[in-house]
DNA sequence: CCCATGTACAACCATCGAGTTGTACGTTAG
DNA sequence: CTAACGTACAACTCGATGGTTGTACATGGG
């Protein structure tokens, strides 16, 4: 039934590492570009630690990987847990489908019983 | 090019309302019946007014709506935002499948060029 | 080897967020 | 009208979060 695969604490971790415009973008700049966390460092007007704290939380929600390569540490995206999030948000809307359907059953039945 | 047309800040306030599991289950509760907020509150082991700002955030990141009938607010499900989240997490895995199409076409290039 | 680079991490501070209790207000049933 | 119900909101506590600076450590180039 549950095809997304998502723990509650997993969803605490993605919805929540995704709740700040800051990871959101640096979850954009590596969907398009792998790259150092200096790299990345370097786009924001805040300090390394900050944006270093922010792929960690990044990252323990599963939403990026770091890879080190020589002295850098390289940061991918982390697609499985992006497609996971979006089938939650999915499975939302099922929900909803599903009860229209149970209504409409129940509005119909309601309708066929009238006649007693 | 935007699909979803979510501001940042309705990012932020939509995905800060889902981080937190007992506004996940609120959502999925309204999803499957309207209640009013006091039959949400006696699901739950804390006291009404914490329930009442669980709803309160879900409803100004538009994720639930209040509607008053008599003397109670009756809360319904803002399907609509939550189809709007998911498109934006549908729309990062477009910038992956962009990019990795970026990627190919580059690499054929670099192909068809190497008889050069 | 030595230094610059890239990273990790601890300590600290201010603000925010989740929860509580208490009080006040509108609405409906008697 | 009055009492009970459902809600709204303010004030408070306390832990989590986002930011800072400072220090330590590994690695690669000259």
């Amino acid at each position: 039934m549950v095809v997304h695969g998502l723990s509650e604490d997993d969803a605490d971790r993605i919805f929540h590492a995704l709740a700040d415009r800051t990871r959101r973008d640096i979850v954009t700049r590596v969907l398009h570009a792998e790259q150092s966390v200096s790299d990345l460092a370097e786009r924001y007007s805040m300090s390394f630690a900050a944006v270093q704290k922010h792929v960690a939380v990044l990252e323990r929600a599963g939403l990026v990987r770091k890879v080190r390569r020589g002295r850098e540490q390289i940061v991918h995206a982390g697609l499985d847990v992006i497609h996971q999030a979006k089938s939650l948000l999915e499975s939302y809307e099922h929900l909803w489908r599903h009860r229209v359907a149970r209504i409409d059953a129940l509005l119909a039945e309601t309708d066929t019983t009238q006649g007693d």
